[in-house]
DNA sequence: TTCCTTGCAAAACTTTTGCATTAAA
DNA sequence: TTTAATGCAAAAGTTTTGCAAGGAA
């Protein structure tokens, strides 16, 4: 198997994390980590599976909430229809085109707040999800 | 049987919309606008069973996608577990305690967009939904 | 060898659907 | 009496789990 510098990068970024870099593990961080992306867990098993590359339905599960987990990949609840995870970790916020499922980035710097909340008492903030919710433009 | 205010209001609340004011769907009606709250088909359907007055499953998710469809609730995809319907219909936005899986209302006027981005071209906005997601402090 | 990971099938959930029954206009 | 809503059970879809087999340290 030839190391190429996508794999090698990619597992010290799985074994910083503690992580066991076993192929199937490699072979998911690999297609998400090509690019910032948003993936459904199906997306990545049928996509695997046209690769020839074969993952069982519940190691892409495992990885995908074990990745989670250690903060490699967000995962979204955006499409009420199913989950999806996002592999780009740095902040930032989201379009959801309703008729087609879409879902496309804000451009960073495009969106800021003018005034956040105080927190609920005993509470500390962990993210701040923006859903700007939009349709195709009817005539 | 003895029609107060409340089903009065109601009753007229959902014929404004078109919808035909039956005997479960007033009841769903009854148990969702008697304050601004978030809750599940499931609880919806256990809260009716515990005073008597049982709603089946079918009913319940029918009668709230009507009422979302009708814009007289909505819906949110918060919670990765299940889908919450929201009584409160005036723009807000919220905060998700990841612990407990709490949903709170941030107060109006407490956020503010300083600037918001230009839309993705030929498409127009429905909604801005905005998640603060928290922890119960550590420590 | 010992521990961890994988894969399969089945289970667990939430939400939807088909269709016969019942209620509303 | 005609149309629309309800309820049940089954189906559909996504995600999780139990456990035997396989792979990594």
């Amino acid at each position: 198997m030839n190391h190429g510098p996508d794999q090698t990068r990619i597992q010290d970024l799985l074994e910083k994390q503690g992580i066991q870099a076993t192929t199937q593990r490699m072979l998911i961080a690999e297609l998400l980590f090509a690019r910032d992306q948003h993936l459904t867990a199906e997306q990545i098993i049928q996509t695997l599976a046209e690769r020839g590359t074969d993952v069982s339905k519940a190691t892409v599960y495992n990885t995908l909430n074990l990745f989670a987990a250690k903060g490699l990949v967000k995962p979204l609840q955006v499409d009420p229809e199913r989950g999806l995870f996002d592999s780009n970790m740095r902040p930032h916020y989201h379009f959801h085109v309703e008729d087609t499922g879409e879902l496309i980035d804000v451009p960073p710097g495009d969106l800021e707040f003018a005034r956040l909340p105080p927190l609920p008492p005993g509470t500390e903030s962990v993210a701040v999800d923006v859903v700007i919710r939009v349709r195709k433009q009817t005539s």
